[in-house]
DNA sequence: CGAGCGACGTTATACGTAACACGTCATTGA
DNA sequence: TCAATGACGTGTTACGTATAACGTCGCTCG
């Protein structure tokens, strides 16, 4: 609130108007035709504009019962894909007349706040990141209308989900890297317990499982590059016989495996196949730049922001997951080279 | 608002508790002490509890005439630098009790929005950043309170400004290749209309032109990977002396630089130098890692955040632009190795 | 000629909350 | 004994908006 004189309201406009406040309501929410004549209605816009008049949002979601805001909750915003995700849902909401607020999980403000109380808004709905999930320990039942994303179908009691389907993403790593004839893979695997890493580890499992003479091993590592790097390193100059591929839960983890290959003094893809999971910009500026799985974080947050306004609706939303692709660049390659 | 039944109101709980709607206000917020017996309040609490109420925010906000919750406008988050800006202004509001909410300006949603209509929440004051300048055409005057982030302190209509000391930043750079004996730079610049970037071609022109034996010239790119790259390769194949050494106006500019060395077969650092400007993870990635100016994110957006909390209590916001520093890496090299 | 209607507004009300200004009863102090 | 005090609440109001319900006036039509 602006110290020092007080904000106009709709009743200072009718006064200057020289018209009743509820004329002015009318007419600046664009419902005066027939009821208002065109002379009066311009007269109101004319003092609305002078005195630089706003309506008061808290009054009018009041008065409304509803604020056409919905809330966005994503992780840490630690890479550009959540900066995609909310364009893309912000762009459907403005189509709908729909605003959305960006909630980013604040990593180190102490306990888990409640997004609701910080975020001060009222809210029609809730978009959330099942990576974001711990967050959201107030979204008890059926308080407000919510989609979750990347999170399990079953288990988000009954809300809507909208996934990528990862699963086919791995699958197509997993083929590729088959393919080029690669039977010793490692997963450089996040350590975070959330519904889309599972299915990584769960989908590379199965698959290499179904193909005798395959070996799968596994290094857990927070997901930052130093800490990719130190468990990159440790896997990789472990006892035995190396990998000769690297499977990286996303493209970040790949940036540390390539540190930790460099000081193992191992090339890529000569003496090592790595591959990620974003499509970042970071996997282009990588050298050799990094094969990885394209996710559209855009058309991610359009079907999320669909989702939610079928649910708002009353509608069920269209299922199907988003389909991804395998973007086949220079770090990978038949193992020996 | 959730179809079907509505949302409990003071009331309803109030009913409950066989109290009036008054207590109930009165124990839930906090505000009892001696007004209230401790087994009435326990009871509405209880009450409270079991309907699961929660109080409505907009109609609060009318009442209190004030929101506790500020907008932090933002570019598009294309990289990780404004996560940091939102993380550090959101942890110094909570510990005011205000909430942050954050709006990154929308790329590509058509004309610039009003992102006081769009983000629909009722508010008591901006962070604004100046590279998303373009969507505060509605900030007209006083308003609402008001600080810019790395704009001019003069022309900022009066408004509270918090800055990076980008300019010595910049000189910090230059001494370094200065220092190393490099004499020919080529400064590749992001041709956004922004006071941060004029700083930058300002500093390095000034302080290369106080040096006789210097050369300087500047490319300018979008900030974009893809578009530094062919900007640094037109550059760097231009017919005359080749540039020893390449500042580039943020780390995703000199990303690209990189990949057009490597197109052009320059080595780095010993055919080319090559600097960046946020230290953001990428840096880190690269090969070599990139000698780069650190910002401190986090600690802008909390001089961000405290600067507006001085505004919103009257007092004059502490002045004092923020350092930054150097980090030499593996990037930087004497010219010809 | 009077009922009906359209054009042009106005009056009144409710949204849910916070807090001011009172009440009521029992206990206390002089 | 009687006013004063404290403990414990309640009645009422206002925040600024949107809209339902209600006038009023002049004209038309049967």
């Amino acid at each position: 609130m602006a110290r020092g004189s007080t904000r106009p309201t709709s009743r200072d406009v009718a006064q200057a108007a020289g018209v009743s406040q509820a004329a002015v309501s009318l007419v600046l929410g664009d419902k005066w035709r027939g009821r208002v004549s065109e002379t009066t209605a311009e007269r109101v816009r004319q003092a609305a504009r002078e005195l630089d008049y706003r309506p008061n949002l808290a009054a009018r979601n009041l008065r409304l019962g509803h604020t056409r805001t919905v809330l966005l909750v994503v992780p840490a915003l630690t890479t550009e894909f959540f900066g995609g995700v909310y364009t893309g849902a912000a762009r459907v909401a403005a189509q709908h007349g729909f605003g959305v607020v960006l909630y980013p999980s604040p990593a180190g403000i102490g306990p888990a706040r409640d997004p609701f109380a910080s975020a001060q808004a009222a809210l029609d709905g809730v978009i959330a990141s099942s990576m974001a999930a711990d967050a959201l320990t107030d979204i008890r039942g059926d308080q407000l209308p919510l989609v979750m994303l990347d999170s399990n179908p079953e288990g988000s009691l009954g809300a809507a989900t909208v996934n990528l389907d990862i699963a086919d993403g791995v699958r197509q790593v997993t083929d590729h890297l088959l393919s080029l004839g690669h039977r010793h893979i490692l997963h450089l695997a996040a350590d975070i317990a959330s519904w889309t890493f599972e299915v990584r580890a769960r989908e590379l499992a199965t698959r290499l499982s179904a193909l005798p003479g395959t070996l799968l091993r596994t290094a857990h590592t927070p997901i930052s590059i130093e800490d990719a790097v130190t468990a990159a390193e440790t896997a990789l100059s472990a006892p035995g016989p190396r990998p000769t591929a690297l499977v990286c839960d996303d493209d970040k983890l790949a940036a540390g495996a390539y540190k930790a290959a460099r000081r193992l003094g191992l090339r890529i893809p000569e003496d090592l196949s790595v591959t990620g999971l974003d499509d970042l910009a970071l996997a282009q500026a990588l050298d050799p730049e990094l094969t990885t799985v394209r996710l559209d974080a855009e058309l991610f947050g359009e079907r999320g922001m669909h989702a939610l306004l079928a649910v708002l609706e009353g509608r069920t939303p269209e299922g199907g997951d988003i389909p991804v692709e395998l973007v086949v660049r220079g770090s990978t390659a038949p193992p020996g080279g």
